[in-house]
RNA sequence: GAUCCCGUAGCUCAACUGGAUAGAGCAUCUGCCUUCUAAGCAGAGGGUUACAGGUUCAAGUCCUGUCGGGAUCGCCA
């Protein structure tokens, strides 16, 4: 239910009456960002000046009586500025949202249905299975989730996908870095680690686990076999407990096994698209062993990216371009046509090439977004934390989430668009304040809760199913009214991020939502008839509760997107840890 | 040299994919706790949206250029 979309239809069928060529898809309504204005706002005025040959005022003019009688719930169409047409509508279409929202729960509130059921293929985290993750693979799988999350609530048919680099160089690095540690284990002096090996500790597991169900290490395949699995298995417990959770693996080596790519690339040969050639070196910055070298080019010039691509190496062997046009091509052949792949800031080179890819395999019909998810830095009040030396280089994504709980991460990570670099302080994200979003939203939903604990008392039990029923005519307060109106923007909201692919809209949503909830809260600590059990008047309360609920329900559909478990109370100061 | 990301209040960041007077929090300043609901509340100050042009009814948002930060640039993924 979408308050929003049942106006903007109202307009389009006006407009469309009246100028058929309008472009309808331009003309929007939104809410104002000043209250002072109306309920809802359209630039319909604005938009079809051009197509009408006058002034935006005059076309105004002309809508305003049409609009009012379009719709039975607008009451007023003013306009204002420029050409803006400001709608009031009637409370009781507002509380009829915020019925619709008890009834729906925070499960299926704000469903939308933009998605048409379309498939969607959301590939994320992805690293290669040669480490445990990382802070920055933490972030880009809470981004790819909550994109996931987002698009499946908008209505798309979406599928989560983690594509396994388990192919190629860095395979045979590790294979060659475990045997080293198994060696070890087996009591040998190794010395240092060679540089060209992986120096991570964590090794040290992979290969004692090794030697607890293996006798010798003279076979690289199944060694590299054993640890690509070990380190899988720990990447899924990792993803598992932050709450992610893939639909399907996609093995990059059974993609080369299967042929995929050898069908990929017949399938551009035939497209004349694949040829010999020599690239220029990059200009400005030649590497020192630079010498042109005839190989085999896919001309992605042809479809906007710089330069033709590689795609074999000297060896004869695939590059994992071509690999990856295989990988976008099959899952084509599967049936989704819109490929959504979260990679990190430092694969932006990639984005032209993947994209030329996509087009030219699947001849336009697919369309591929690559989302860039930038670095984080972490400190801890304010200092920069010191990287885990268990772990090679980098912090991990466990030391992470043993410090503050993957409730957190998952909240504070969306907190920032993901091409923005993430500041995350351990303590400002585990302190109980109004600093700590986290904490904020989920404090709001918790008085919710007490609220209704409280309510039980006074009152008796109250089912959500009850509370709509309630009247809610009586919710005639500035106050609650606004809150209400917030309400009823969330499955817009929903629509919106989704489409943007940008679910840290979600997050300072249902920061917003909790802001007006304390807001109302702390008005009741002045002004007692705004409290929300009013002992002598329980039709009242029974309202109010309603829109209680309908915040605790909103809140809670907001943090299902992202992946938050909400709280009924917040204990004591471990609990925010625990939680 | 090229490409991509980014540049918004002292700080950290928003701004509904072109809309009205650019908003929050922190910090600063001014008022508030013997009270149910102060792990706070109400209010104030703070801006040439890096800069210069352009597109149009309208630009933080789109285009061009400049400056500054980051990332990447044939057989790593």
């Amino acid at each position: 239910m979408n308050i929003f979309n049942e106006v903007r239809e109202s307009i389009h069928k006006v407009v469309h009456s009246l100028y058929p060529d309008a472009p309808l898809a331009k003309i929007t309504v939104e809410p104002p960002r000043d209250a002072t204005h109306g309920d809802m706002a359209t630039n319909a005025a604005m938009i079809l000046s051009k197509v009408a040959g006058k002034p935006p005022r005059a076309v105004a003019e002309e809508l305003v009586e049409k609009l009012k009688a379009s719709n039975p719930n607008i009451t007023k169409a003013d306009i204002a500025g420029p050409g803006f047409i400001n709608l009031a509508l009637k409370p009781e279409a507002f509380r009829a949202v915020l019925g619709h929202a008890l009834l729906a729960g925070a499960k299926n509130f704000g469903d939308g249905t933009i998605g048409k059921s379309e498939k969607v293929n959301v590939e994320y985290v992805s690293a290669n299975p040669t480490g445990p993750l990382t802070v920055g693979h933490a972030r880009g799988a809470i981004f790819g989730d909550a994109v996931a999350n987002l698009m499946l609530k908008a209505g798309y048919a979406v599928q989560k996908e983690y594509y396994i680099n388990d192919a190629g160089k860095q395979v045979e690095v590790l294979t060659d870095s475990v045997i080293l540690r198994i060696r070890e284990a087996a009591g040998e002096n190794i010395g240092e680690i060679p540089a060209g090996c992986y120096p991570g500790e964590y090794l040290k597991d992979v290969a004692k686990a090794y030697l607890e169900s293996h006798k010798t290490w003279d076979d690289r395949k199944t060694v590299r076999d054993f640890a690509i699995r070990f380190l899988m298995n720990e990447i899924k417990i990792d993803l598992g407990e932050l709450g992610v959770k893939h639909d399907l693996f996609v093995s990059e080596a059974e993609i080369l096994n299967s042929g995929a790519v050898a069908k990929a690339m017949d399938q551009l040969t035939g497209l004349g698209l694949i040829y010999q050639g020599v690239l220029e070196p990059p200009k400005g910055k030649t590497p020192d062993d630079w010498e042109p070298r005839e190989q085999t080019l896919f001309k992605s010039t042809d479809f906007g990216d710089d330069v033709d691509r590689p795609m074999k190496k000297s060896d004869g062997s695939t590059t994992y371009f071509a690999n990856d046009i295989a990988h976008y091509f099959h899952m084509h052949k599967m049936g989704y046509d819109r490929l959504i792949n979260v990679v990190g800031a430092d694969h932006g080179g990639y984005v032209k090439r993947a994209k030329a890819a996509v087009k030219a395999i699947t001849q336009g019909k697919a369309e591929l977004d690559l989302p860039l998810v930038s670095i984080v830095h972490v400190t801890d009040n304010g200092q920069p934390v010191r990287m885990s030396k268990r772990a090679g280089t980098f912090i991990t994504l466990r030391d992470m989430m043993d410090r503050v709980g993957s409730g957190v991460m998952r909240f504070i990570m969306l907190t920032r668009e993901a091409g923005q670099t993430l500041e995350f302080d351990y303590t400002r994200v585990t302190e109980q304040s109004k600093d700590n979003p986290y904490f904020y939203v989920q404090y709001a939903h918790a008085r919710c809760c007490s609220v209704m604990k409280h309510a039980k008392e006074m009152f008796g039990a109250v089912t959500d199913t009850d509370l709509a029923k309630a009247d809610l005519s009586r919710l005639e307060r500035p106050e609650e009214m606004a809150i209400i109106k917030l309400i009823a923007t969330w499955p817009r909201v929903v629509e919106q991020a989704a489409t943007a692919s940008e679910p840290h809209r979600i997050a300072y949503f249902a920061q917003d939502m909790a802001a007006a909830f304390h807001g109302l809260w702390n008005k009741g600590r002045d002004d007692g008839t705004l409290r929300f059990l009013i002992e002598n008047d329980k039709q009242l309360s029974l309202a109010r509760l309603a829109l209680v609920r309908g915040v605790a329900v909103t809140i809670a559909a907001a943090l299902n997107v992202i992946g938050v478990e909400p709280l009924d109370e917040l204990r004591s100061d471990t609990e925010l840890e625990a939680a």
